[in-house]
DNA sequence: AATATTTATTGAACGATGTTCACGTTTCCT
DNA sequence: AGGAAACGTGAACATCGTTCAATAAATATT
């Protein structure tokens, strides 16, 4: 029983990486069974023997990616001991060169979209949650007197916020912005953006 | 000659009042062609004849959907005589408001990517210039010593932030957020932004 | 060790889809 | 009215994801 399973998961291993290069290399789009199979030697019906269908594949990669992501974030906040404020701005300049090195997959994250009646897996719904704790920390020192629900709250208004600079910027669908201009522009307005919270919150807390 | 290109036009109408519908209703994967000459009453090859092919087809979707928003925006700051801040806050509400209303159709604006080969059509880059105009025009009224070039890109970076939390707060992919809430947390950082980007101006100023 | 049973693999086939094309048909200009 | 140009038609093509009966392989049983 256990020759089977191996070859099984090491051929499931090679699938997905293959997935995942295709996907950086072509596009989600360019993502094709048939060339997935002819690539890791073995016919194109026995992929659905390792996977579901293409949209499993394409969360397996996109599980892959968003570890690698998390990996970088937490490479951000690990040098020095910078202020939330600047452990903020690392991050949102983290995600965006992820982002940039990274184009195709980062975009595959977001431009699949699953079925509504197939809800996602468990294992897929997990590792998205994580990826707030980077902004939650900084957050939570930043504004003591919020609740979690509010963090959280704000933590993902935050990382929606970078995360439309970011899509927007790498689009390049008509103006072309260099890298170093969009990265000058996100530490600008995430600073910005924290500036104005803080002074919100304690405008708030003096008059209230 | 009239006769001919005048039902032309009339079906090139049709078709893309009922591409637009279809893709209200059942996403931009929904659009068939089939079921689009169906519903206008034509062979499927007849489509070809009124548009070269499925991108144009959406692109021409997309720019009315763009007129729309634009209307959308428009009305927004029309009533009364707000602030700066408050236009700013207005303009983001509306756009929320827009995509939320408008949901399949303000996806497919962002979703349809074109090949790298083809670039896109005049008429389909000249609108989306138009939308930052309104962003622009409080934003001038804000920052009275920038210059219209950083202006712009300060105007891009607004519209990226707001459009990122519009993004991924309508996703619903791992979070249901009520509308209402998004709208606060819309306003509340839009305004923060604002406030910070003053600030930061301010200080600036004085400092240099 | 030999056989039976379960499982995996194959590649052809299915259905859907965007797009093209040869063939009639309609429309337009003279 | 008649020839030329444009148009509409529906079948056909290529390309997908996915399925499936048949075959090969691996495992379990005696």
């Amino acid at each position: 029983m256990t020759k089977a399973l191996e070859r099984r998961e090491k051929l499931r291993a090679a699938l997905i990486r293959a997935a995942e290069r295709m996907i950086a290399e072509r596009g989600l789009a360019g993502l094709k069974t048939r060339d997935l199979a002819r690539e890791i030697g073995c016919a194109n019906g026995a992929v659905y023997n390792l996977v579901a269908d293409v949209d499993e594949l394409i969360l397996r990669v996109g599980s892959r990616t968003l570890l690698r992501l998390d990996d970088a974030l937490t490479l951000a906040t690990s040098a020095g001991e910078p202020s939330p404020r600047e452990s903020l701005a690392r991050i949102a300049l983290a995600y965006c060169d992820f982002a940039a090195e990274n184009l195709q997959l980062w975009r595959a994250l977001f431009e699949h979209r699953v079925q509504v009646d197939k809800p996602l897996p468990d294992w897929s719904v997990h590792d998205q949650m994580q990826l707030f704790r980077h902004i939650y920390q900084p957050l939570a020192a930043l504004f003591p007197e919020r609740s979690p629900e509010e963090l959280g709250i704000t933590a993902r208004s935050l990382f929606s916020a970078v995360h439309g600079m970011v899509a927007l910027g790498l689009e390049q669908k008509l103006v072309a912005v260099p890298l170093p201009a969009l990265r000058k522009e996100i530490a600008g307005l995430v600073r910005a953006m924290i500036d104005g919270l803080v002074a919100c919150d304690v405008k708030r807390s003096g008059g209230g």
